[in-house]
DNA sequence: GATTGACTCTATAGTTGTTATAGAGTTTAT
DNA sequence: ATAAACTCTATAACAACTATAGAGTCAATC
C-alpha cells in the first residue's frame, strides 16, 4: 500500500489530479489510513495508468468515464466503444485540418511583413484590419 | 450610432463576447446613452472586426492587446510585431504535429477492434489498459 | 397612461482539466 | 519536543467564452 505521493511518482500523474479523477470518479475512492491518507494498491496503479493513457489520447473525463462503464460490463457489444472512438478520431482530424488551414493563413500574414518597418506601414497590422478571409 | 445587439448582427460577435472585449480591453469603452445603453459608431465596428480576425487566427486576447498596443505607437519596429507571429507560427506547428501523432495512435487502436465482440474480448480496451507506447 | 415585448444593464456562475493556494492535520526523524 | 515532509479539504485561478438572474430602458399598442 504506497500513499498519494508514492503513486504520483509511479505514474507521473500529479497530486492533484490524482485527487480530481478520484472526485470525477475515473478512478476508485481510495482506501484510508487511520490517519485519513489515502493508500493505494497494484490495481489502483493500473487504473490510473488506464485513465492516463486515455488522457494521452485526449479522450475528455467523460469520455474516459464511459470506457471504464463498459469495460465494466463486460456482455455489452463493442459498438458504443467503436461509436466513440470514431467520433473522437472525426474531431481531431478536423481540428487538424483546422490548424493546416490557420497555419496557411498565418504565414501568408507573416509575409506581408518585409521587417525594419515601422508598425505604421506594417502589412500584417494593415491585413489584419481588413476584412477576414472567411470566418471558419 | 448603434446599440449593442446591432452590432453583433453586425460583427457576428456575441453580445456577452462584445462587453466581454470591453471588459478586456480589446476595444475602447463604449459611449453610453441616456438610459446607459452602449453606443457604436462606424471606428467601434472596425475595431472589433480587427479583434475578430484576430481571434480567427487563434491570436490570445493577450496577443490582440499587445497587437493593438504597437498599432497606437506607430513609431514602433515590426520587429515585435513579427516575433509575436512567428511564436504563434512555432506554436500551431507543434499542436499539428501532436495531432498528427495522436490521430495515428486512434486509428491503430480503432483498428484493434473487428466488432461484433463483447467489450470483454475488445482490442481497444485491452490496449488501453497496457502501458501507453510513449507520453508525450 | 398602463402594459407588453424586445432589448439592455450588471453581476455571477458554469464550462474543461488541470494547477496553485491556504490553513490544518499526520507522520517520521532527530 | 520540534522540525521537515507529507497529506487533508476547500477554494481560486487559468482561457475565452456562454448562460443565467434580476433589474432597468425603450418603443409600440390599447
Ligand atoms: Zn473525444
Ligand atoms: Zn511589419
Ligand atoms: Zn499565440
Ligand atoms: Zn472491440
Amino acid at each position: 500500500m504506497i500513499k498519494i505521493g508514492e503513486l504520483s511518482k509511479v505514474t507521473g500523474c500529479s497530486v492533484q489530479t490524482i485527487r480530481h479523477y478520484e472526485k470525477e470518479q475515473l478512478i476508485a475512492s481510495a482506501e484510508r489510513s487511520e490517519g485519513n491518507f489515502r493508500l493505494y494498491d497494484e490495481v489502483a496503479v493500473e487504473q490510473l495508468l488506464f485513465v492516463k493513457h486515455c488522457r494521452s489520447l485526449d479522450l475528455s473525463l467523460p469520455e474516459i468515464r464511459q470506457l471504464l462503464g463498459l469495460s465494466r460490463s463486460p456482455g455489452a457489444q463493442c459498438d458504443d466503444v467503436n461509436r466513440m472512438m470514431d467520433r473522437h478520431i472525426e474531431q481531431v482530424e478536423a481540428r487538424i485540418q483546422e490548424l493546416t488551414k490557420l497555419n496557411e493563413q498565418l504565414r501568408m500574414l507573416r509575409r506581408s511583413c518585409s521587417n525594419r518597418r515601422t508598425v505604421e506601414q506594417c502589412g500584417i497590422l494593415r491585413n489584419l484590419s481588413a476584412t477576414p478571409v472567411s470566418s471558419g
